[in-house]
DNA sequence: CTTGATAGCTGACCACCGGTCATTTATTTA
DNA sequence: TAAATAAATGACCGGTGGTCAGCTATCAAG
């Protein structure tokens, strides 16, 4: 978070590549402490031991700050998904580890939920063609293991991966609202936001897409 | 949008109602030109000719103004839905419907995306828990006629529905950023940005999620 | 070691936002 | 007509994201 020893400048790529990465640790701590709400520039700033203005140098908006946030955050939730999807895995197993890996990822779902109406409204063109091609290129490698791991040919996969993409993302807004501490809700209400959390809602949806398209892969 | 004849200030029930009615018209006539960015405290006042502390009389946060027009919104879609659905309509017919009704209510697509992350952030408890029960009841008129109309069991006809909401959710959000001129993409981006547009999206989705279900159902 | 050029860094400053509330005044009631 | 009520007002507030002229750490040249 602090560049190295007496060091007060970033010259260097590497020191500059350094201080950018030490903002965005800096603002994964406000987010686990005071949620998305409390990362504010200047909040931000404090904690990663910079002046307000030092941040623009590094980042162009503060949507771009989470747009760079989440493209790590499905970074990972892609490697993990190529690490333990198993050829021959089934539709109900598969179904499983895409809802561990996002709910396990930090900052993954909350993230994916702000993606497009709030991330996306306020970063610029160029950031964010750089970062669409970086997400085709991840969602691209993920459908292709999909691919592998269920046996779905090329015509299907497409369709098919972009239908969990879809379904995950809606399950992430949903998310959301049942993460609403159930203390001061009125009882007809806690069980309908309890409902909507990511695991019960994810799940079952994307096993029954699964095995629609599995199903017959398996037979022709 | 403004009060009947001379009258200046609302005393009635029947004139606060209409009052409120104004600033929701208002309010669309904005979005409408500008854009939701446009709709700030201030522009919605001026446009609905009244002061801003006006506004707080009728509406108690901008995020429940966005909350109140998505209502209506829902209540069209369940309504066109509940209209124009039949008995024995195939899996593709229905997801077609179901694409059609959200594309051309206005507001319903992008309310529908901004719901969760941007209007339940900021909205007072008792009127948020108003405005949920309102949904689960439309949700659960528009699961009903669904469950009739594929003659999915009772068994099925949550999970079903639930897929689809969430799956169009998801759909609303990718339809945003599908939105943007393509004028100024760089190549290799256009296509991609219209390949996300909501109807080339939701509707297949829809059709594999509906006839997964409907299948067996016939059959058994 | 000194000096000048470079560019990373700073924080006071700005426009604007959503929201508040003491005051004004239209309207009703007595 | 006078008093009571409550709808309407808009100056005001704290806080936001973002800017930029000036400051100074750092380095290369002499």
């Amino acid at each position: 978070m602090v560049l190295e020893d007496n060091a007060k400048r970033a010259r260097s790529e590497d020191q500059k590549a350094e201080r950018q990465a030490g903002i965005l640790a800096a603002a994964r701590e406000i987010i686990d402490e005071s949620g998305f709400d409390g990362v504010t520039m200047s909040a931000l700033a404090k904690r990663a031991g910079l002046a307000k203005g030092t941040l623009y140098l590094y980042v162009r908006s503060k949507e771009e700050l989470f747009l760079l946030l989440f493209l790590e955050a499905m970074d990972e939730v892609v490697d993990r998904f190529k690490a333990n999807a198993k050829l021959g895995d089934s539709a109900a197993h598969l179904a499983h580890l895409m809802t561990e890996n996002a709910l396990t990822t930090p900052l993954f779902l909350p993230l994916f939920a702000r993606l497009v109406a709030v991330i996306e409204a306020n970063v610029a063109d160029e950031p964010l063609f750089t970062a669409k091609r970086r997400l085709l290129a991840l969602g691209h490698e993920w459908s292709m293991h999909l691919a592998y791991v269920t046996g779905v040919g090329p015509d299907q996969i497409e369709a098919l991966a972009r239908t969990l993409m879809m379904t995950m993302q809606g399950a992430a807004q949903f998310d959301i609202s049942a993460q609403r501490d159930p203390e001061g809700l009125p009882d007809d209400m806690r069980e309908a936001f309890g409902a909507y959390a990511f695991a019960p809602s994810f799940e079952p949806s994307a096993r029954l897409i699964l095995e629609a398209v599995m199903a017959p892969a398996l037979e022709g």
